[in-house]
RNA sequence: GGAUCCGUAGCUCAGUUGGCUAGAGCGUUACAUUGACAUUGUAAAGGCCACAGGUUCAAGUCCUGUCGGAUCCACCA
């Protein structure tokens, strides 16, 4: 045996022997069960997936404990992300999504995704995790693609879904919606600008939407402007004159600004509210590719930040800019995944009315029927969903489950906005069916490269649907929606789409669901809101949050700091047990998880020491063998040595040579037995941390430095008696 | 603005319902070495437990306040 444990020439072939004894499955027996958070399908593994780690360590504890442990894997297509992905991917080849129909941009990031996928896999496996491969499900998998939209079709049935004309992020980049979630403030200082603004000045740091201002509000409780509310007053803006109604709202903050406000229903979710309130009419003058309409005059088809700059120069022209404030700061609204300034506007999209979903959540949770560990998660989590209101399911991007919706072409033809590829692989932009048609296309055409439709809700005269998988057959035309799933809609129902029809009696709830804290908005509290209302259970009993993992300074991990971490060259590097430990080692229940290479060092280091214990033994049971006339002799327990410390010091002072072998080995076990029953209670408490920092202390300062190299110096046949449980394995 | 968490050794962090001399890993220093392991062993140095009050026989731990940091939610015309 070699003086050192190199991990590379053992790891692979014990995995290909677990593979062969069939030890990831599940066996009968007690079930416990761990759904795996599902990774991006075109995901290649970094540091955070690490974590993993921790569901694999519960696996393998129940597996040893007596239970026929299950862990399923699975991927995740990942809708926005991954399309996000492609689109960069084809940047680079200088196309963009514009180049492809709808149907040819989802084959081929289906190819894309396809090509990438099963790298995570093979990577899990090189962490040495024990999930049963052969199950895995893909969230485009056609049994989750039934299943996600059964329960879109109960749901609007019941009346949980409705679709609506409501602002919405939109990021005119990424060409998609976000709900809020998706949404990031940042702080930033940005002109304000004091408008002339008819009797008024007013202050906005968003003169370009003024032509959308549909009225002027002020706090009822101003004296200032008290005699004006109700009225309307005349404004001379940029495109003349327009007559604007004063309202009274206590939205307005008095000593904001003038205490006066433009009103812009159409791109102000503020404003949208108080439209509502006061029944303004709502005017949209950006268009969804983030340009002005021709509600804008001469600004027509600049985009937002050209526009701006120009009206101001305008404005500055006329003088109607009062001042400038250039020190104010505010938080804007951008994308989470471009960065780029979100444009709040109106599109239809699909809701799940979330009110009376979400009580039942917020009951189990504050019954605890489901707990958090760490526990202030609870409160997150409870916060979160009293303040979460409906839900914009509906993503304007291609990659995803098509929502399963049918419009009627017939007599709808001007209401139907589309845009499509024709035959000559032309783009054609946004037009009604009925604009296309007249030009000469054809229905088939049209439908065949269609890209994405856009069908807006008019108040009166509705462009009636049908929820249905297939076109119906009733001889009229229909086209389907393009609008896809938010991820998190199919992602939500995973704990419904990954077991096994008669695991749902034996298997369900599910034990622990493991996953990152982040997440736990978009996705574990979406979870049990599905499983509520889909089986009337909870869907695990357990939720183990951890955080990310950051380098060894407490930095986030990212490319252009350079600090980003591959976990399989640690894992080449210092063997899968060493990079696996430090993970766990020394990690509390709180914050980040840093992990440094000294770590995983250090940790590789107590591997080799484990190592060399066993090594020890079995170079002293060859001699045993070889030399039979070593035997044990039995000896007195009335020794006073006999009373086990943990404590190294208090065993300092004794002389262990005057033990007989008997006492040594009662010590040792005795010792054992403890160390058992803490590590049993810490992992049963999910504090691995504490459970594997036991074993360390115990197999190496103990064991190793104690009762090896003191207490049974000269006597080591001995320690060949103890015995060790299996259980200590992690 | 609302909420949560955190300030403990040079660094990253433990410290259970208050209770002996406040711990670990890495780092530092000294010594040891034919011994299973130098990926080792034995030891040492290093702490006003952020600060100020309070409760208590007893506070790193509980309470109040201050300062500093992180995160979540809402909002910012």
């Amino acid at each position: 045996m070699d003086s050192k444990y190199q991990p590379g020439l053992f790891e692979e072939n014990i995995y290909r022997e677990w593979e062969k004894k069939g030890l990831f499955s599940a066996k009968v027996g007690k079930p416990f069960t761990i759904l795996m958070p599902p990774p991006n399908a075109n995901a290649s593994l970094h540091a955070g997936h690490g974590m993993y780690t921790i569901e694999d360590i519960l696996i393998r504890y129940k597996r040893l404990m007596g239970f026929a442990s299950l862990w399923v894997p699975g991927t995740d297509h990942a809708g926005f992300e991954t399309q996000f992905v492609y689109e960069k991917h084809l940047a680079k080849q200088g196309k963009s999504r514009f180049n492809f129909n709808r149907q040819e941009l989802y084959d081929n990031i289906y190819q894309f995704v396809k090509d990438n996928s099963g790298l995570i896999y093979s990577q899990f496996k090189k962490l040495g995790f024990l999930a049963d491969w052969e199950r895995s499900v893909f969230t485009l998998d056609k049994h989750v693609l039934e299943t996600v939209i059964q329960t879109f079709v109960k749901m609007e049935k019941e009346g949980y879904i409705y679709k609506d004309e409501y602002i919405v992020n939109y990021c005119p980049h990424c060409g998609t919606s976000l709900s809020e979630l998706e949404s990031v403030h940042v702080e930033r200082k940005d002109p304000l600008y004091y408008l002339k603004y008819g009797p008024f000045t007013l202050a906005t740091v968003r003169p370009e939407t003024k032509f959308g201002d549909t009225a002027i509000a002020v706090h009822p409780k101003d004296k200032r402007y008290k005699k004006w509310v109700g009225q309307t007053v005349e404004v001379t803006g940029l495109l003349g004159k327009f007559n604007i109604k004063v309202i009274a709202d206590t939205m307005v903050d008095m000593k904001f600004g003038t205490g006066v406000v433009k009103i812009t229903p159409a791109h102000d979710p503020n404003d949208f509210e108080a439209g509502k309130r006061h029944n303004l009419e709502i005017k949209k003058i950006i268009n969804i590719d983030g340009r002005l309409n021709e509600l804008t005059g001469p600004y027509v088809g600049l985009k937002v930040k050209v526009a701006r700059e120009k009206i101001v120069a305008d404005l500055k022209a006329k003088g109607l800019i009062e001042k400038i404030d250039n020190e104010y700061t505010h938080a804007v609204t951008v994308c989470y995944k471009c960065g780029r300034d979100l444009e709040p506007t109106i599109i239809p999209n699909w809701f799940i009315k979330v009110e009376g979903l979400k009580k039942p959540v917020i009951k189990i949770i504050e019954d605890e029927k489901i707990k958090f560990y760490p526990k202030r998660y609870k409160k997150q989590v409870l916060q979160w969903l009293k303040v979460m209101h409906d839900w914009p399911i509906s993503r304007q991007i291609a990659w995803g489950i098509r929502i399963p919706v049918w419009y009627r072409i017939n007599g709808n033809e001007d209401k139907i906005w589309l845009s499509f590829i024709n035959k000559k692989g032309e783009f054609k932009k946004g037009g009604t069916i009925a604009q296309f048609l007249s030009e000469g296309h054809s229905l088939d055409e049209i439908k065949l490269g269609l890209q994405q439709i856009t069908v807006p809700l008019y108040k009166e005269e509705k462009v009636d649907y049908v929820v249905s998988v297939n076109e119906p057959e009733d001889g009229r035309d229909w086209i389907q929606e393009t609008d896809t799933f938010d991820t998190w809609f199919s992602s939500g129902q995973w704990p419904l789409v990954t077991l096994k029809e008669e695991e749902y009696k034996t298997r369900f709830p599910t034990d622990v669901m493991g996953t990152l804290s982040d997440i736990l908005p978009f996705w574990v509290s979406r979870m049990i809101m599905f499983s509520l209302y889909q089986k009337k259970q909870i869907p695990f009993k357990d939720v183990y949050l951890w955080s990310k993992v950051v380098d060894s300074k407490g930095q986030k991990m990212s490319k252009s700091k350079g600090n980003v971490i591959n976990p399989i060259d640690l894992v080449n590097k210092y063997g899968a047990d060493a990079f696996r430990a430090s993970l766990i080692f020394g990690i509390g229940t709180g914050g980040n998880v840093p992990l440094g290479e000294e770590k995983v060092t250090g940790m590789r280091n107590f591997v080799n020491k484990v190592w060399n214990v066993g090594r020890f033994i079995k170079m002293n049971r060859t001699s045993v063998i070889s030399n039979p006339s070593i035997s044990l002799r039995t000896g007195s327990m009335r020794n006073p040595a006999n009373e086990v410390s943990v404590n190294k010091r208090d065993n300092a002072s004794l002389d262990f040579s005057l033990l007989a072998r008997n006492d040594k080995l009662n010590r040792l076990n005795k010792e054992l037995k403890i160390t058992k029953k803490k590590y049993i209670k810490f992992m049963d408490s999910y504090q691995f941390s504490k459970a594997l920092g036991l074993v360390y202390e115990f197999l190496w300062h103990r064991l190793a430095d104690f009762y090896i190299w003191k207490v049974f110096k000269g006597d080591k046949h001995s320690i060949l008696e103890v015995g060790f449980g299996s259980e200590l394995g992690e």
